[in-house]
DNA sequence: TAATAGCCGAGTAATTCTGTCAAGTATTAG
DNA sequence: CTAATACTTGACAGAATTACTCGGCTATTA
C-alpha cells in the first residue's frame, strides 16, 4: 500500500547524482543512467519535468549536462516528488485538483488529512543535502567518523 | 502521490459502520452500502477479505450481518489496510514479498524505510475507537462538549 | 561542420484498479 | 419443510495508470 511510482524514485536518485557531481560541473543523462540503472530515454522525460519546474537547469552541447538550480539543502525530497507525482493526496477527496462532496460529516476525512500532512512534513524536511550526508555516512561507516545528525536519526528509527 | 486505493478507504468506512452498529447487533452489507455509498457487490469482496483476516465475523441468515471480532480500540486502521492493500511499502524494494538487490549502497533506501515506518506507526496508533469518537465530536460540535483527545489533536494539525 | 548533448511529442505494452456478475451455502421464521 | 434472508466464492472485464520506448529536432562547441 501507498507506493511511490518509479518516476518519483528515479527522479530523487537522479537529483542525488546531479547533486553529487556539483564539483565536477554538469552531469549528463548518460552518467546518471549508468550510475543509477535507469534508461536514458526515461530519464530524459523525468529530468525535463524537473527542469521545467525550475529545480535543475541544463547546459547543452559538448561538456553539457544538468546542474542544480539551488544548493542541495534548499531542494527537498518533497519538492522533487510533487513535480513528478503531483501533490500528496492519500485520497482523491484530498487532491486540490479533484475534491469531494461528502467532506462534511465524513469520518475518515480528518484521518487522511492528518496522515497526508504528516507525510508531507517529513518529505519537505528532508533535502538533497541529507542524502549526500547519508551517502558519506555509508562510505565512511565502520571507521569511527562523526555521523551527520539527521541521517543518524533515520538510522536509529 | 501516495494514493490509498478505494478498496482500503471503503474498507475503513465499512469497519466504522460495523463498529457504530455494535449496540444494534450485526450490521448487514446492505446497510453499510446505503450509509457509505458503496455497491453491495464490492463490499462483499472487501468484507470477505476482512473476515478471512479475522477482523470481523459474520452471522448468516435473517437478522445476520457482520460484527467486530474485537473491541474497536483493538482494531487499528493499519490492521485493516494491511489486509486490503498489503504491507506499507513505499517502494518495491521495501516490500517483504519482493525485495531488492541494490539495497547496500542505495542512498534512498533508508529514506523510504524511515518514511514507511513513520506512516505505519501513525496507522497502527489510530483505531476504530478514535473514528467513533471523531464522529461523536462532529455530531456534538458547536455545543461546547468535551472533545476526545486524539481527535482534537488531529483537528489542530 | 561534425560531434555532443539536451528537447519534445507520441505511442504502446503491461499492470493495477475498480468494480460487476452469477451461482452458490447457511440460517431462521413461520 | 420451505421460503426468505444474508453471507460466500470465483471469475471476469473495462478503465485508468504506469512504465516505459521511439523518432526526430534544436542548441552548443571544438
Ligand atoms: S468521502 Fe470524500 S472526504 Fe470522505
Ligand atoms: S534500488 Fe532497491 S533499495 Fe534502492
Amino acid at each position: 500500500m501507498l507506493r511511490l511510482s518509479t518516476k518519483g524514485q528515479y527522479g530523487v536518485r537522479a537529483m542525488f547524482e546531479i547533486a553529487r557531481g556539483i564539483s565536477r560541473g554538469p552531469t549528463t543523462i548518460k552518467e546518471i543512467s549508468e550510475r543509477q540503472d535507469v534508461s536514458v530515454a526515461y530519464l530524459e522525460q523525468i529530468l525535463n519535468t524537473l527542469r521545467k519546474a525550475g529545480l535543475i537547469s541544463s547546459v547543452r552541447g559538448p561538456g553539457g549536462g544538468y546542474v542544480l538550480s539551488r544548493s542541495p539543502e534548499k531542494i527537498s525530497i518533497g519538492a522533487i516528488l510533487r513535480e513528478l507525482e503531483g501533490p500528496v493526496a492519500i485520497t482523491s477527496c484530498l487532491d486540490p485538483r479533484e475534491g469531494c462532496l461528502r467532506v462534511d460529516g465524513c469520518v475518515t476525512h480528518l484521518l487522511w488529512k492528518a496522515l497526508g500532512e504528516n507525510i508531507e512534513s517529513f518529505l519537505d524536511d528532508m533535502t538533497l543535502k541529507d542524502l549526500l550526508e547519508g551517502n558519506d555516512l555509508m562510505a565512511t561507516q565502520r571507521r569511527g567518523r562523526r555521523q551527520p545528525e539527521k541521517i543518524r536519526m533515520l538510522h536509529k528509527s
